[in-house]
DNA sequence: GATGGTTCTGTGAACGTTCCCAGAATGACG
DNA sequence: CGTCATTCTGGGAACGTTCACAGAACCATC
């Protein structure tokens, strides 16, 4: 089997016109819905288009009106994270649903390597989206400062540092982690410790500010390990490492779901009982919090609901209504292991 | 805080020439990098174009010379899918490194709703993208018709039955689940079931016939148990029914990793060893195989080589070459859960 | 100094739409 | 039967590029 295709000349707007013994205008009238055309020209285009086998050049369109219907979505995620995070699936259907309903096209990016950020950005310049959607920016993030140089409606899941003035969707990290650890020493703990990751993100960041926040005076630095990503692995050898420093520990709040997960392994492996010996705490509740056991304790945030939100404060901006910041609320889900 | 952004004026190629005292032939010429034109020239156009901020207009290019040097990927997943599945990235970052070398965009394209399938058959239709690559089609899937109807470009990850005859990048799913399987009854397993996942699906269907082919005259329909969906879930469900209609049993292969985490999970909680009383295989060799404990014993397919594959039949057809479909290596990983 | 090849620049035409305006046809009303 | 509004249709202009071609300028060669 030998697979060749090639793609025939496209049937134009003309060429139904002709067809249908119409003009343009009145087959464009009929292909947008518009109102003033007859019955009959109504179906004489419709068979024509049937005929000829008609579909509207976007190309064309969209140089005409000035604008595109699509939004873009970018995903600047280190590589590993576009598997293990649930997040991401989340905050993408939420965007995708609100989107949908406004009859806008969601694209989505990819930014993997230097070549990606600049394709990427030529792609949002060259007005083939209305808007852009920025999830997982780093501080200072190349894309955003881009999208904020040409001018395009847009909006940040999260709120990294030092980009620029955009406004964005979040949640209130600091508060959050405060709260859940907060809850963890009321459990009676002593040695609580925790596993930091993506310290190069605002909620990375925020959630360690949140821990030593609660600590208060018992805050040790020494009970702090960090790691680069929200991971099972980190989560793994983060909690070895807690076990390593001190022996005597009690509560772990680890930074994510995976990485909490990943911590209960290693503390079972090593022969201690969750919640009994250690109790432990995560983020996100992901679907990795039902699937540890005993199941995880932590602190739920609403993944579509960023998604959505971010897309709305797009589609506000696209309006031309003023859109501010959103922080929404999460709330704390307690559960076995902790 | 109020930020309201409007999209001033775009300077075109025209305000440019002006600026430069130029044509907008040289600064097209310029623009695109082509040679023939004077270094004088070309700083006096960047020089220009940094003045007033020109950016290429995507819409009009792509309008004279019929191409947008975009694929797009279209993900038509089962919602919750979307979180569980590491392949689906590795899939899309496998797609992205290829198209990225070849300077085309990749845009990701969401299906969630008959709403959404309607758009992007308009989206890939209207020529804002040059090919297709789709992956998780079912069978007689309407946006693989859509896409061969209009002549597009495309390939398909995986081969799913009933659609039309593109080309694809796939595994031959039923001999990688027949030699698993081989592999789990050589153990010594007398009593062996599948958890069988995703039968509208080619995959599914396919390690369904792998494993009925594996356990020949040993095949009992009672000994499978199916589920909609490759998720953890259906694991933990599928092996609590499997144990409550046969007690007895030591072997069990479940269609994907997830799949066979969940099992695995089931087993320790009715308290049977793994895999000294049940043998466990999977299907995947994703970043659940390592996470297990015992790490599991699978199927390791090449997820992001099924993507990379795709591009390049969809490259491949754009230069007009023959593509072939092409069937890639799996290999068995045995681990320690059988 | 004529010839011929490079190198460089400017411009008309085309890509396929939508938008807008002009005008035809129709119908209602006095 | 004239007037005016409403419904419907046709076609010129514009959107912002690229492409092909023509011609100018320059240089080398005979």
């Amino acid at each position: 089997m030998s697979l060749t295709r090639t793609r025939a000349r496209r049937a134009t707007i003309n060429d139904v016109a002709d067809a249908a013994g119409l003009s343009r205008g009145t087959v464009s009238r009929v292909v947008n819905g518009e109102k003033y055309v007859s019955e009959e020209a109504r179906q004489a285009v419709e068979e024509a288009i049937a005929r000829v086998g008609y579909v509207r050049n976007s190309a064309a369109r969209n140089l005409v009106t000035q604008e595109s219907k699509a939004i873009g979505l970018i995903i600047h995620e280190p590589h590993s994270l576009l598997f293990e995070d649930p997040n991401i699936g989340s905050i993408l259907l939420g965007a995708n649903e609100v989107l949908s309903k406004a009859d806008y096209q969601l694209v989505s990016l990819i930014i993997d390597s230097d070549r990606d950020s600049r394709r990427v950005a030529d792609y949002l310049r060259g007005g083939l989206v209305d808007g852009a959607v920025i999830i997982s920016a780093r501080a200072s993030d190349p894309i955003a400062a881009a999208v904020a140089d040409i001018g395009l409606p847009a909006a940040f899941v999260g709120h990294p540092d030092g980009n620029p003035d955009l406004p964005y969707a979040a949640i209130d990290n600091v508060e959050a982690a405060r709260s859940i650890t907060s809850r963890l020493l009321d459990t009676g703990r002593q040695r609580v410790g925790m596993i930091a990751s993506a310290l190069d993100r605002d909620s990375g960041q925020d959630r360690l500010a949140g821990f030593r926040a609660a600590m208060g005076e018992r805050f040790d630095p020494q009970m702090v390990v960090e790691y680069p990503l929200y991971t099972y692995a980190a989560g793994l050898e983060g909690m070895q490492e807690l076990l390593r420093r001190a022996p005597g520990i009690d509560g772990v709040f680890a930074a994510s779901d995976a990485v909490a997960a990943g911590a209960m392994t290693a503390l079972q492996e090593a022969g201690r009982r969750v919640p009994e010996d250690v109790g432990i705490v995560g983020f996100d509740d992901s679907s990795w919090a039902l699937r540890c056991r005993p199941q995880l304790s932590t602190v739920r945030q609403p993944a579509d609901l960023l998604g959505s939100t971010a897309a709305e404060l797009v589609l506000a901006q696209l309006k031309g209504q003023p859109s501010q910041p959103r922080v929404l609320e999460t709330a704390i889900m307690w559960r076995g292991s902790a």
